[in-house]
DNA sequence: CCTGATCTGATTGTCGACAATTACCGAGGG
DNA sequence: CCCTCGGTAATTGTCGACAATCAGATCAGG
């Protein structure tokens, strides 16, 4: 959908700079909200724009533009910024501002590297104390998953939302809080977003509910090497579709 | 050293704040460095204190008194702040300001077991990949702690500093560099340092060593998996050390 | 004496302006 | 023609003040 707009319309510079963020990031469509502080709401924005690819890696940011932009002044603005920093979605490079974190195939691969033990060692944990409710819980998450994806063509594959809410909860499950926080960073849901964008096909997403369905079973079984494995292949599986899908959309689509 | 004083000078009140960190934090000590912004002293100076226990968990932060302490205004502060926030070393308390993230024996476990395979899973990578050099690296590490340890009395190996620098040096060989981030994330040092005041006898410290001999071995022999296992025992023997002498604190020290 | 509303003080959120520093660009020299 | 050296504009770092919000205290009423 966007992806192709993007690559055309805002080429990188001769120094990676991505300067074109013009027309993508614009004011709040939800000004007269309750009392949310300007900062969060900013924040949420820009995070949601780099997250969906309305700014792309690479994009430059600069803090009085962006203010301008948004209507509000650099203080709550500075602060989204310096918050996605620590959070590894924006990169500073001294002397020369700020840009949206490239995340290039072997970030990827890192990234995808640690999240299998993560999200495995969530599943071991989960599988010794989940509940008969909670089991149930994560199957009609899965139903419903199954259902949507009947109606969906294989076109408008990629509009479905992520399956967000199933690793969420297992995390949750987990009892382990911090990992629950760790696993909740946005840093995955920036990897989730690239994986949606480049390599979802309908097949896979299919593949992945059956993958889902086994993992729930082990969990249900108390079986948690088990568990643990089904995860950590399961995200192996995400892992090697997005590298190639990255892969081949590097060859073809740009130098 | 500090400990005491500590836990004797400031109590918490009755809703769980310490308040009195006056007269801990204090004015810079390096004033007249070279241009690195006040943000950053302040940042690194509030980190220390964090991590030191200077600024004990649960230490109630007001951006206003703070800015006045160091000398600067409100906005460098207010992004240490935010910055430490972001890493998990302060909390913030809806309606009630910001405080010393408390690091109860619950999350200290949550913590350490996600350390444990993140830890593993480094050990593991670098066993695949290390260099001949890199291995007389990490045994001249040892050889020098073990001569520090040597040196040093019973009474005083709370003042040895971490060995912190092993285990650095292994996320970076494991060439993994999301997750060598991930690892020198300041939330592991704060761990670290409450390690270092409340658990750390020379025995143990003897056995760590012994312990990262082993790991070092295995690194050397190429042996990923033994090397990943003994690293996620070493984790997790320091892990019960840890939990261990809090629950003993707790028990006599505080009620 | 306890409960509830109002007021006050304290603290955070936001703003516009200024200072400091750096990158970029053009001029001059090799 | 390329390289080096300032000057300039842009951008970030910092400040003090103001506005908005909330916690705690005070006081009236039951």
């Amino acid at each position: 959908m966007l992806l192709k707009e993007c690559f055309v319309s805002s080429f990188p510079d001769e120094k990676g700079w991505i300067v074109d963020y013009y027309g993508l990031v614009s004011l709040e469509d939800t000004p007269p909200q309750e009392h949310v502080p300007a900062s969060e709401r900013v924040l949420e924005r820009i995070g949601q724009s780099i997250l969906t690819g309305e700014l792309l890696p690479g994009t430059r940011l600069t803090e009085t533009d962006l203010a301008q932009r948004f209507g509000v002044s650099r203080a709550p603005l500075r602060e989204a910024l310096l918050r996605l920093e620590e959070r590894q979605l924006i990169e500073r490079v001294p002397f020369s501002g700020m840009r949206v974190a490239p995340l290039g195939p072997r970030t990827i691969d890192e990234l995808y590297e640690i999240r299998e033990v993560l999200e495995g060692l969530a599943c071991r944990r989960a599988a010794t104390i989940i509940t008969p409710e909670q089991v149930e819980e994560l199957r009609q998450l899965l139903v419903r998953r199954a259902e949507a994806l009947r109606e969906v063509r294989a076109a408008d594959v990629r509009q479905l939302p992520t399956i967000h809410d199933f690793h969420k909860m297992i995390a949750a499950i987990s009892g382990n809080r911090a990992l629950e926080r760790l696993l909740n960073g946005e840093i995955w849901n920036y990897l989730r977003a690239q994986y949606r964008r480049f390599a979802r096909s309908k097949e896979r997403v299919e593949v992945g509910l059956t993958e889902h369905m086994r993992i729930v079973d082990a969990l249900a079984a108390g079986d948690g090497d088990l568990a643990e494995l089904l995860m950590r292949r399961h995200v192996a599986a995400s892992r090697q579709g997005l590298i190639a899908a990255r892969a081949r959309a590097e060859r073809e689509g740009q130098p």
